[in-house]
DNA sequence: GGTCACCGATGACGTTTGTCATCGAGAACT
DNA sequence: AGTTCTCGATGACAAACGTCATCGGTGACC
C-alpha cells in the first residue's frame, strides 16, 4: 500500500460530507484530499488536486453528480466516478453510466461497501447496487423522445398550459400534444400524473 | 464530564447513520448506544436503552422523526429529540416544536452544530436552525382546514377528482369545493400547483 | 428515393376542471 | 340566541384540458 488513495467527496449537505470524510479517511489506503458543496467546485477541485477517485452526490446544486462525472471522463480520464443518492430511480443509473460512471450506490448501502468500490473503481473496475440495477432492467428504456421529456418537465410545476407553451416557445396546441403523447405513453390519466410516473422512473 | 450522554441514532440512510455515528463517537463527552433504520426501531430502542438524546432524521419509514418525538415525549419524559432534515419545509419545524423537539437542524449545518446542539438539548436548552426559524415566521400557520389538507394530500398523486373523491368517500362536488378553496387560500392556478406550494411549506 | 420518426402547428370535439351561489347540519364561541 | 366556522352536498356555467385527424418540414436510415 505504497500511496493511498486520492479522494474527492462532494455533497451539499456539510453534515453528511464530513462525517463520510471522516469515516472515509479511517481507512488507511484511503484518504479525502477535497471536498465540495456542489457540482462546480466539485469539477474544479477534482482536477486542481488531481484525484483518483470522485465520489459524488446525485442531486446537488448547479451541477448534478453525472454532470460531474461527464465533465471530470473529459477533464481527468484517470479518475474513477462513483454517484451516492439517496432515492436511487432507474433512469439516473443508466445516464450515470453512459457518462462514465463506475460506481452507483444508494446511501442505504453499509459503509463497507463504499470503501470496498472506491476501490474497485480506482482499480478499474465498476460496481452498480444489485437492487437498483434489477430495477434499471425492469423499468426498461424511456418512451419519450427528447422533446416530450422537455416539457413534461416544464410541467412538473402544475403551471397551466399556456404558461408552458410559453416558456418552452411553443404554441399550445402543440404542448398538448406531446402531453397527450407522454401520458399514452405512460399510461396517466392526465399529465400530473405522468409528471409523477417519470419522476419515479427518473426520466425527467 | 462524569458520564457521557447516551444518545440514539435514528436515519434509514445506513451510510449515513454509520458515518454520523462514528462522527459523534469521537467526541468524548458523547456516546452513540443505540441505531435505528425506521421510526418503530427508534422508539423502542430509545426506551430500551434510556436514552438521554435522541437524534432523528425527519424522513424515515413506518414513523417519522416528529411521530417519534411525540411517542418519546410521552414513554422517555427524560429523552430530549433533535430533529435533523434534507428538507427544511416551515410546517415541519412548527410540528416538530409542537410534538416537543428541542433541536431542529438541516443536514447542511456544519458537524460542530450537531454535537452542540446534543449537549443544549440534553440541558434542557433548545435550538433551532436560524434561517428555518424565520422561514417558519415568514411562512405563517397553514391556511387549510384539515378537511382540505386531507383531500389536497390525496390529490397529489395526480388522479382524476373522481378517484379522489371515492378514495375520500366524498362526492366529486365537494371535493371539487375543496380543492377550489385550498387553491384560492394558496393562490394558486389549479390544484396541482397549489399541491405543490402546500407541499413546499410542509402544509401537507 | 422512399420510409419513418421527430418536431411544430391547427382546428374541432367532448370531457374534466374550477368557480360560484346556495343549501343544511353540527360545533364552538359570545 | 346569534354568529361564525367547518363539513358535506347540489347544480349551473365557463374555462381548461385531453383526444384525434391532419398538415408541412426536417433529418436519419435502408
Amino acid at each position: 500500500m505504497s500511496t493511498p488513495i486520492r479522494i474527492l467527496l462532494a455533497d451539499d449537505e456539510h453534515l453528511i460530507r464530513t462525517a463520510l470524510a471522516q469515516m472515509l479517511d479511517l481507512e488507511d489506503d484511503l484518504t479525502v484530499v477535497a471536498e465540495a458543496v456542489d457540482g462546480e467546485h466539485a469539477v474544479t477541485a477534482a482536477v486542481k488536486y488531481e484525484v483518483d477517485v470522485a465520489v459524488l452526490d446525485l442531486q446537488m446544486p448547479k451541477l448534478d453528480g453525472i454532470a460531474v462525472a461527464e465533465r471530470l471522463t473529459e477533464l481527468l480520464p484517470g479518475c474513477g466516478c462513483v454517484i451516492v443518492t439517496s432515492h436511487g430511480r432507474p433512469g439516473h443509473l443508466k445516464r450515470a453510466l453512459a457518462a462514465g460512471v463506475r460506481g452507483f450506490l444508494p446511501k442505504t448501502t453499509s459503509a463497507v461497501t463504499l470503501a470496498a468500490v472506491v476501490r474497485t473503481v480506482h482499480e478499474g473496475g465498476r460496481h452498480v447496487d444489485p437492487e437498483l440495477a434489477a430495477e434499471a432492467i425492469a423499468a426498461g428504456d424511456s418512451p419519450l423522445t427528447p422533446r416530450e421529456a422537455d416539457v413534461l418537465e416544464l410541467a412538473a410545476t402544475g403551471a397551466p398550459i399556456d404558461d408552458i407553451a410559453a416558456r418552452a416557445s411553443l404554441s399550445p396546441g402543440t404542448v398538448r400534444n406531446y402531453l397527450s403523447n407522454a401520458m399514452m405513453k405512460l399510461d396517466a390519466a392526465n399529465r400530473h400524473e405522468a409528471v409523477a410516473i417519470a419522476r419515479r422512473m427518473g426520466w425527467i
